[in-house]
DNA sequence: GTCTATATACAGATAGAC
DNA sequence: GTCTATCTGTATATAGAC
């Protein structure tokens, strides 16, 4: 791994451990094993780094979205929508690049929110548009309800959302209970069936 | 309005815009109309200012919704749940008092992390205890579905979760959208009724 | 309880040698 | 591309007069 990644590595264990204020350049160097002033050679300042971070995550989350749906794709729709909810629950609790994408999601610093933001609208709509089919399938499987496939895209973020929130600050046992608890009214409403 | 009181609205409004290390003591004592050296007087250093912040947030959020299910007392367990819903929505977008309290609920200064977390668990029991009986009444209504109030109140919660996060980054317009898709698959599910 | 002055530390960033 | 040395700004916190 050459020095620009091992930087950009370490830029995102530092952001997402410290925030952006708390986070050091002199850490990350260390980190990397440069000086501080070396990193202005990988990147012009401590807010360009911090953007890279933010494409770097994005790219990954959308790439391990598209091999979680690619791996269950002969799957029903249940069970492709429950594995995205484990891998999305995987991902934020265990991977410090989910723990980034939730912090500065919720809460870029305040001179970059504009150009966080921007990075993220294109973001999602790759994530939406690997997600829509799934639900367009099982729309024409459960055709009683008369949900759109933008009302249950959205329905699914929030429940995505709110599992994602709880990731923080539960035991495993609690999590699991949440979310499957949510999952079961999410599903019991798009089939129309009663526990 | 004392200088305490000064200083604790002005940390709060620091803290929720800048961050635990973005925010400055200076600025603090600024907008309180104070040197920074005088807050030491009222608070023996920013982890502790910090401290009576986050105790503050939790102590207005829990008046606050018990305030908002005094007042809907009267009305169908629906009608109170949507109260909910609607004042969290608008607690948490528009009262800065809202975004400290989902930013350090997610992600407080690692130093202060099990501090935080202890004064979180406090304040999670008593809101347990004003939505327990709303849930309860609403199974005896609703009979049919075969949910304990442990699980409605994890899939509430869930919801309000998913809900909190989305203020953050989309238009009212959207914000509402997300918000009545959710809302309406987690009713018909405790209801059991098709859209 | 508030002030001025100061201590001490560390931040981000730059200059210039190699 | 990396280094050492340095600039400049700002942070938290303290000392002591009033």
């Amino acid at each position: 791994m050459n020095t620009s990644n091992q930087l950009l590595e370490a830029a995102l264990h530092a952001f997402a451990a410290e925030g952006y204020h708390g986070a050091s350049m002199s850490d990350m160097a260390a980190q990397a094993g440069i000086q501080k002033s070396s990193i202005y050679n990988h990147y012009a300042s401590k807010e360009e780094l911090f953007l890279a971070v933010v494409r770097h995550v994005y790219r990954r989350y959308t790439e391990e979205l598209e091999t979680v749906l690619k791996t269950n794709r002969h799957r029903p729709g249940e069970q492709r929508l429950k594995a995205v909810i484990a891998w999305v629950t995987d991902f934020l609790s265990k991977d410090t690049a989910g723990q980034f994408y939730v912090h500065f999601f919720l809460f870029p610093p305040d001179q970059l929110r504009r150009r966080v933001h921007s990075e993220f609208l294109q973001f999602e709509q790759e994530g939406d548009q690997l997600l829509a089919p799934v639900f367009a399938e099982i729309l024409r499987q459960y055709p009683g309800g008369d949900y759109s496939v933008r009302q249950l895209l959205d329905a699914f973020y929030c429940l995505l959302d709110g599992v994602s929130v709880q990731m923080f600050n539960y035991d495993t046992d609690t999590q699991t209970r949440k979310r499957e608890a949510a999952w079961h009214l999410f599903w019991s409403a798009v089939t129309g069936s009663r526990p």
